[in-house]
RNA sequence: GUGAUUGUAGCUCAGUUGGUUAGAGCGCCAGGUUGUGGCCCUGGAGGCCGGGGGUUCGAGUCCCCUCAUUCACCCCA
């Protein structure tokens, strides 16, 4: 047991799980820019002031679970950042991206923090990829980004992953719902849990994915909110749906799915994997047309995107043994020296075989040549090269294949030309 | 924040109603093979039994506190 331990809610990527995750993130990256997305990256940290707008200062991102900080006593207060949507049209905004071109197209890859109690599926360090596009808002923009992410689970190899769709219409449906709401709540007032009463007050639109039975239970007599909306925000969810359908993904509608941001209207969605257990959401998204006004922007910047939870992303892929076809690809050759006396010759040969472009590894703890066989094969080298007094004097090398035993005696020269045809790198791919 | 769970070797875990020098498998190191790996055999290193306090002649084992882990609630990706 070490004395320091990885801070709560942290964890360490070793290089098995590392080539996971390039392997995803190369993935990711090719698909964004099939679809025309261009990279971005933003600060860590932002001003409080930018989420508790954004997200919004009632939801519990923001009231409990936001790692905030004062840099300095007269410092404005900073938070490390609980999702990127802000922060990025945070950006858009203050570069006035709009001005440059009417739509933009980004995607990301980053690191989020979350003051929650970790469990499975759920740290408070964690990474989401996500795209937004910003500029339109039209049933086919959100069409677009939910084609993406989902383009990625298909790709990635990911089955029975369960697509969510619901629409929220706009600020005036909600608040119409909204009322209708908590009048048909108000008679079961003392039956309702505290959370839910608070809700209620808050944010009513919540209390619908409540997870109380009880709750549930008065949820389906509570008016849909699908009949509170305007014609134009119908139209909208059909024409979504209409190319989903068209593009053959499959979607179930779920009139009670609502997002935990403040800022979602029209459109959300929400993709779920059987796999995970309790933190079963693996990624979600939705159209946020307001966003932009609210920190401040002086035009409409219409809005959509998803986030896709990478931990649980690559959770479900092991649990579906994606990763089984995955070989970490150790090194072409092993230099393996006789004794210690030839180390400087060995490290010699090491360095020209590396400028020569060959993937080489050679023991630097001084170890036995058992031990330096050993470890050739268990970082699945192809080749061992053998230094011994005979080459030194001789020039002449030994060079097995540890696959088939065989080993023949050749110049260095020789040596660099066996190793750089393309049948002992493809080798590794195996 | 609430509830439950588990902390013994580098890793995965045994350890009986409290009883003397705390074990196994894997891994690691060395030897068997004085210039050759995988398999096998032999040997070795490696433990404040999470930490603190208490009960007892005696605690890995029982009690209390504490720290950490994991899962769930909650929330979300």
């Amino acid at each position: 047991m070490s004395q320091y331990q990885a801070v709560k809610g942290t964890r360490d990527i070793f290089p098995e799980e590392a080539a996971q995750w390039k392997y995803v993130e190369g993935i990711v990256h090719s698909l964004a820019s099939l679809y025309g997305f261009s990279e971005i990256r933003t600060p860590v940290f932002e001003y409080t002031e930018l989420f508790q707008r954004g997200i919004g200062a009632t939801t519990d991102i923001v009231g409990k679970e936001m790692f905030t900080f004062q840099p300095d006593p007269k410092g404005r207060s900073l938070t490390l950042r609980p999702e990127m949507t802000a922060g990025v049209m945070r950006a858009a905004i203050q570069k006035n991206l709009l001005s440059l071109a009417p739509v933009h197209k980004l995607y990301y890859i980053s690191e989020l923090f979350r003051k929650e109690r970790p469990q499975a599926g759920r740290q408070r360090q964690f990474s989401q990829f996500g795209a937004e596009l910003i500029g339109v808002s039209s049933p086919a923009a959100v069409a677009e980004v939910m084609t993406l992410m989902m383009q990625v689970f298909e790709s990635l190899g990911l089955h029975g992953l369960k697509l969510r769709v619901n629409t929220l219409g706009d600020t005036a449906d909600r608040l119409r719902y909204r009322e209708a709401l908590q009048g048909y709540f108000a008679p079961y007032h003392s039956v309702l849990d505290e959370a839910s009463k608070e809700r209620l007050e808050k944010n009513p639109l919540r209390i619908l994915d409540s997870k109380n039975p009880a709750v549930q239970e008065i949820v389906a007599g509570a008016p849909k909110l699908y009949d509170y909306l305007h014609e134009v925000a119908v139209r909208d969810f059909e024409k979504v749906l209409f190319y989903l359908e068209e593009r053959g993904i499959a979607y179930e509608i779920d009139h009670r799915l609502v997002r935990g941001l403040d800022y979602y209207c029209y459109t959300a969605f929400e993709v779920t994997s059987s796999e995970l257990g309790a933190q079963d959401a693996i990624g979600g998204g939705g159209r946020y047309d307001g966003l932009a006004r609210e920190l401040g922007s002086s035009s409409e910047v219409p809005a959509s995107g998803f986030a896709v939870g990478m931990e649980r992303l690559l959770m479900t892929m092991e649990k579906q043994g994606l990763f089984a076809a995955l070989n970490p690809h150790g090194p072409v050759v092993y230099v393996v020296v006789q004794s210690q006396e030839l180390a400087d010759n060995g490290l010699q040969v090491a360095y020209r075989l590396r400028k020569a472009g060959i993937m080489t590894d050679i023991d630097l703890a001084a170890r036995s040549m058992k031990a330096q066989m050993r470890e050739a094969n268990r970082i699945r080298a192809s080749y061992a090269l053998f230094i011994g007094t005979t080459e030194v004097e001789t020039g002449l090398y030994s060079l097995k294949n540890l696959v088939t035993s065989e080993q023949t005696t050749l110049s260095l020269e020789g040596v660099m030309e066996i190793l750089r045809e393309p049948a002992a790198k493809e080798f590794y791919k195996l």
